[in-house]
DNA sequence: AGCCTATATGCAATCGCTCCCACTTGCCAA
DNA sequence: TTGGCAAGTGGGAGCGATTGCATATAGGCT
């Protein structure tokens, strides 16, 4: 079942049944009416291989995730994937599972179907990949890098501003013995939140305790154990900041453990918002970082190289997202409140 | 850059070239080295839409969801892409978003794509799509479908097992006024939950108050609106069992806000055992339902159907897959208790 | 020397579609 | 009448790979 049964069936030659697919080109009203009746007919669909092959575009963007385990990708996804549509495009996706050597495969991958564009949410780097990417003159674009070469733009998250509120909140509570329990050593992501949350700390004049500085995984487990070596300290502290939303509840969890309570006892922050945090228990105050807004940057960055500059309304929204960092803001709930003294 | 760049690059044919790619037939080592050596120095990466179009093959087997913001998928995808990576397959993802008019788009978009298999992990269904799959002999799997024709395979969960762990565990720990909150009553997978529930309940000989049956759907707010209206008897529910976990967490929130406690006033239980569910506050007793055993399921049983029953290994994990429904099993952990009389 | 086989390689048709170009037809102006 | 133009359609080359078949070469055997 080909597009010559079609014409066959619709007596015309392959070509019209071709124009009347894609729309352009100008067929007698009578005649496409008969190409589509045949095409119903024969419940015929398109092989997307030839005319990815024929047309030489592919319309497919490539977006390079961790996992889609974490929860801070699905939303990403899910924006991606609805603006694709919208626009006529698909979206695949790869997972690096935080490794190099598989991102260097997921490239791979992606190059073999000749997408069109890639966006690298990721932290882990394989640079001979970037290389291949970019030889190529395929656009990408990548989150938070920290330095911006040619031919690829960055989405960068102003993390800054949301540390700030939380700091700003947390002090004027009244807390004085605050932690950090930050992420991953080695995930980029984690580091640059550690240090901007750091940094931010110090332009407030407060100095943080180096014993009150941790690390955890990014994962709940690596939270509970955090939390756990925080709590032997005496005093212990009274407010503790965390790298992502997942390490906060894993804290939560080991101050619960210890017969202590949230926030009674203890106030917790989070970072990014995660869809649970609103419904944990307590919930969760915490920095909400976007996804959405990640996700409609980093495909129009794509979409507008893909697409010339020329266009009007993919412009204009493209020009916004270029300008401005994603904002992140604090959002209240209920696991921070003055210290119990 | 294509693979005529390569052949002449290393002073073969195309034919050698492609043979050196794929590994089969016998190419003289020296020459493949060439080869090899041409390819590296181009960076050539060969086009899938070309190599699918000339072999009639495409290695892609299509995942329908509904929706991959919901907890209960991420798991699902991330299995089944694993083993169709291990496999030499390539996986892609459509999401429905609950709609019968956008599941037919998704199929479309599917068999565009000359998917070789399709498993439909959704409860809502278009029929005309499913015909479409059909009738172009495409191996499909079903989960839960309850009519099972031929030509498809079928992923079955045994929830009723599940059932009777929870009710058995509540009703050992002494529960008499036990409520249950469904999911939304068009969704296919929340109607079988429910009414497995009721059946397993009426089997022990147990019978519910119609006032304590209600629903959600499957969603935190749903939950929290459901417990709440629970609240309001008088005497009100000492145990809740709920259709999945996004629910039961929503409920607790509620039973937390009403001034109440988990498990001390009332014990909740979950389905599903999503990864919050060990760390929520508290730690949500559940039914794990094994994401990871319907994809490797699903995933076999497409396999199998397209690479014959013949081959050995496969052949044996599969019929271990066809034989057995997916376990569900009853997960203890901090939400239930004995009701305080 | 002549023949045969096994091994290694090349030629070219093919997959299903798109799109350039050429062609037909009908209409209007010169 | 004729030329020119626009609208509608068809022919067929080409996209980049695979693969059956033909061919070339080397070595072994009689």
């Amino acid at each position: 079942m080909n597009i010559r049964d079609v014409a066959k069936k619709a007596k015309v030659s392959t070509a019209t049944v071709s124009r009347v697919m894609s729309g352009v080109n100008i067929v007698k009203p009578e005649t496409a009416e008969r190409v589509r009746k045949a095409i119903n007919a024969l419940s015929y669909v398109p092989n997307l291989s030839a005319r990815t092959l024929s047309k030489g575009r592919s319309h497919l963007f490539g977006v390079v995730i961790s996992d889609i385990t974490n929860p801070f990708f699905p939303d990403l996804i899910y924006t991606f994937n609805e603006l694709a549509e919208q626009h006529k495009y698909r979206a695949v996706f790869a997972n690096t599972n935080y490794s190099p050597a598989r991102m260097e495969l997921c490239i791979h991958s992606l190059l073999e179907q000749k997408v069109e564009g890639i966006a690298i949410m990721t932290s882990e780097m394989s640079p001979n990949s970037i290389l291949m990417i970019a030889e190529r003159g395929i656009p990408m674009v990548f989150l938070n890098e920290p330095g911006p070469q040619k031919n690829l733009t960055n989405v960068v998250v102003d993390y800054k501003s949301g540390m700030e509120q939380a700091i700003d909140h947390i002090v004027g509570l009244g807390h004085k013995r605050i932690a950090f329990i930050g992420g991953p050593q080695d995930l980029r992501s984690a580091v640059l939140r550690q240090s901007i949350f750091l940094k931010a700390l110090k332009e407030k004049g407060i100095k943080l305790d180096k014993r009150r500085l941790t690390s955890g995984n990014h994962r709940v487990d690596g939270g509970y154990a955090a939390m756990q070596r925080l709590l032997e300290q005496n005093p212990r502290p009274t407010a503790v900041m965390t790298s992502n939303d997942l390490t906060a509840i894993g804290a939560i969890s080991a101050i619960y453990e210890a017969g202590l309570q949230v926030p009674r006892d203890i106030s917790v922050v989070g970072f990014d918002d995660i869809e649970m945090s609103r419904a944990y228990n307590p919930a969760l105050t915490t920095v909400r970082l976007s996804r959405v807004d990640i996700a409609t940057r980093a495909f129009f960055s794509l979409y507008d190289a893909c697409n010339g500059a020329g266009t009007t309304v993919s412009k204009r929204k493209v020009k916004g997202a270029a300008d401005k960092m994603v904002p992140t803001q604090l959002i209240l709930r209920k696991s921070t409140a003055a210290p119990t003294s």
